[in-house]
RNA sequence: GGCGGCGUAGCUCAGCUGGUCAGAGCGGGGAUCUCAUAAGUCCCAGGUCGGAGGUUCGAGUCCUCCCGCCGCCA
């Protein structure tokens, strides 16, 4: 479909027009950043290098919400991660859907008033990385440094709010590998051999002659494969081989979903091999401990970053400080191409080392475009710098994570990702708001007439919203995200039909007693799409933030609130409300030379 | 070749453990309304549940074979 698509500008720009409104507080806290001066507010968003303590007033820690008070045990915190993303290139849609879904689960998590730490991160070690700062005529910490700052520019554009992101160059990431190195040598599991084999550098692996198609090429990246022989370290993988089966046996919920869980199972059973973890052709790297000629290959390296990203600057840097700062890890989100890394390979290198494993290893599906792969060779990517300056963050997140089944393939089209997000961005949450705020300041002069709870007096409609918002969170917790969003939109279709049966702006012309029903009744969808403000923040936290402040509330209560005050009742008689104004701005489409508007 | 997953309305997907033998969202059509972001509400069309057998009183759901797609392994 040739088309111009209007860009969303009054989606990603809402904050430089809003000094209007007469409760949003200009005031920043820069408490932790001086670089965060400029007026582009970021929720929930800090590059967070300095540990800051757990406090009740923190602008973003909710890990000690005000009912934690009652002698409960401080509960372990939910350490959350995605991959480290390597820094060949730029991130890409994969990458981003990974740490979108991470984001959501993280929001949703510390709205439960859990202490979340959220790992991400990039690893920057590795052969490919020294050839690709050279062909750039950089050195490679240079070309890590562009890189790295990539993603940290779209993580903000896409509102993730990580606690640490860890760089496999980091200083205390090598003090941290070593000595998780020396543990797994003194444990005996580390030997050397020699390996000699036929070597794809775009894979970073030595591969079976029997994978590879004539003239030795890799199938993956069609070049020829080096005979390379060397002497190299090895970690004994086929030792653990027992254990892993009888730890996944049981604990069957350790990898999912259960389809991935077979596969890890069917590759166990089938043999595990020794692998090597140094080379001697790689100097771009960290050097093995006692044998600088040797550098400790990628995978033994950047998985040690879930573990190194706990450790705080401020310390003596060592693992055990570490591992006792949120180890072990509660869930690790990766994409399904790495599920051998995190299911096979990371769980046996701890059991060397007499670690403790992560709780769960969930491997997501892919992304297609059009039905099809995507593929720079295919010249079909999908770019989410692009995606998010065209349409925001908030329609992005929402799509992805409402659209695709999470453990599932999932397939983009803009033509349904614009359906979508008009539809229930704006028409069905955005329409919802604006029209009922309209009616308050015609009819009420934007003033709340009674409480939320009297106004919801034996009214069944507040009990239909307890009832979808409980079926979000549990969906939630089962990282049924895509059914969570589902649940808090139908909150949003049930608005819309109350609002149409219970007609209160047709209450207000007849004045006295219906048109006090009819205050009651916008009293009582305000409190619902406040309800459904903390509900969907976890996928859409912009879009939810505006509804909160066009609500009468500031910066600061969005930023406090807990899964809990998604309770019925958190609006007062007497809260007035922001000057309506719309939350999403339609996403147009616009053919050429044609006039697509064809409507009543 | 072996193992596993999938194939349900134009699109994206529910329907798990057999029982009002098919639903939702998006899109489409119609009606209605005008508080509202051309939005809302209501109604409708649209299905050989990949195909063929079988088990059963009854199968989208269980079994067998076949076709197609995807993944892992060889």
């Amino acid at each position: 479909m040739a088309g111009r698509v209007q860009l969303s500008k009054p989606n990603t720009l809402w904050f430089l027009s809003s000094s209007s409104s007469p409760l949003y507080s200009l005031n920043f806290r820069g408490l932790h950043n001086h670089n965060n001066l400029n007026f582009k507010n970021r929720l929930h968003f800090r590059p967070n290098l300095v540990s800051s303590s757990p406090s009740r007033g923190a602008l973003y820690c909710t890990c000690r919400s005000p009912n934690l008070s009652n002698g409960e045990a401080i509960s372990d915190p939910f350490v959350l991660t995605t991959p480290l993303y390597y820094v060949n290139a730029p991130p890409h849609m994969g990458s981003a859907y990974t740490t979108i879904a991470a984001d959501a689960i993280a929001r949703f998590q510390r709205l439960l008033g859990k202490k979340v730490i959220f790992i991400t991160g990039t690893d920057e070690h590795g052969e490919k990385i020294a050839t690709a700062a050279a062909a750039c005529g950089s050195s490679p910490s240079e070309h890590c440094d562009v890189i790295s700052q990539a993603y940290k520019a779209l993580w903000e554009d896409l509102d993730i709010a990580y606690d640490k992101f860890i760089r496999t160059t980091a200083s205390k990431h090598e003090v941290i590998v070593k000595e998780f190195y020396s543990r797994v040598l003194a444990n005996g599991d580390i030997y050397r051999a020699d390996y000699e084999g036929l070597y794809c550098v775009n894979c970073e692996e030595y591969k079976d002659e029997k994978e590879l198609l004539e003239n030795n090429c890799c199938p993956m990246h069609l070049k020829p494969c080096v005979l390379r022989k060397e002497d190299n370290y090895f970690f004994a993988l086929s030792k653990y081989q027992k254990k892993l089966e009888d730890t996944l046996t049981q604990n069957p919920d350790f990898v999912q979903p259960s389809f991935r869980l077979n596969e890890v199972q069917g590759w166990i059973k089938s043999g595990l091999k020794d692998f090597s973890i140094s080379r001697t052709s790689v100097d771009w790297g960290i050097t093995v401990p006692n044998d600088v000629k040797q550098t400790i290959y990628v995978w033994f390296d950047a998985l040690l970053g879930y573990i190194s990203a706990l450790s705080d600057e401020k310390e003596q840097t060592n693992l055990q400080t570490a591992l006792s700062s949120g180890w072990p890890a509660s869930l690790h989100l990766i994409g399904k191409d790495i599920l051998r890394f995190h299911a096979v390979y990371w769980p046996a290198m701890l059991m060397s080392a007499g670690l403790t494993l992560p709780k769960m290893v969930f491997g997501h599906g892919f992304l297609t475009k059009d039905g099809m792969k995507m593929g720079k060779s295919l010249g079909n990517t999908l770019e989410p710098n692009d995606l998010v300056q065209r349409f925001g963050s908030d329609a992005v997140r929402y799509f992805f994570l409402r659209e695709v089944e999470f453990g599932n393939d999932g397939d983009y089209s803009e033509d349904r990702f614009i359906n979508i997000v008009n539809a229930h961005l704006a028409n069905t949450i955005g329409n919802l708001l604006n029209r009922t705020l309209g009616l308050l300041k015609k009819n009420c002069q934007s003033t709340l007439a009674v409480d939320s709870t009297i106004a919801a007096e034996g009214n069944a409609f507040k009990d239909t919203v307890e009832k979808l918002v409980e079926k979000a969170r549990v969906q939630y917790e089962n990282l049924s995200l895509s059914s969570a969003c589902e649940a808090v939109l139908e909150i949003g279709n049930a608005g819309n039909l109350y609002m149409d049966e219970h007609a209160p702006w047709s209450l207000f012309k007849q004045g006295g007693a219906a048109s006090e029903a009819a205050a009651k009744d916008l009293v009582i969808i305000l409190e619902t799409m406040r309800i459904i403000a903390i509900a969907l923040s976890p996928i859409a936290p912009r879009l939810c933030f505006r509804i909160y402040t066009q609500l009468g509330y500031s910066e600061d209560q969005f930023n406090a609130v807990t899964w809990s005050d998604t309770k019925w009742g958190g609006l007062k008689g007497g809260q007035i409300m922001a000057q309506p104004k719309p939350i999403f701005a339609r996403i147009e489409i616009q053919k050429e030379g044609e006039d697509a508007v064809k409507k009543k």
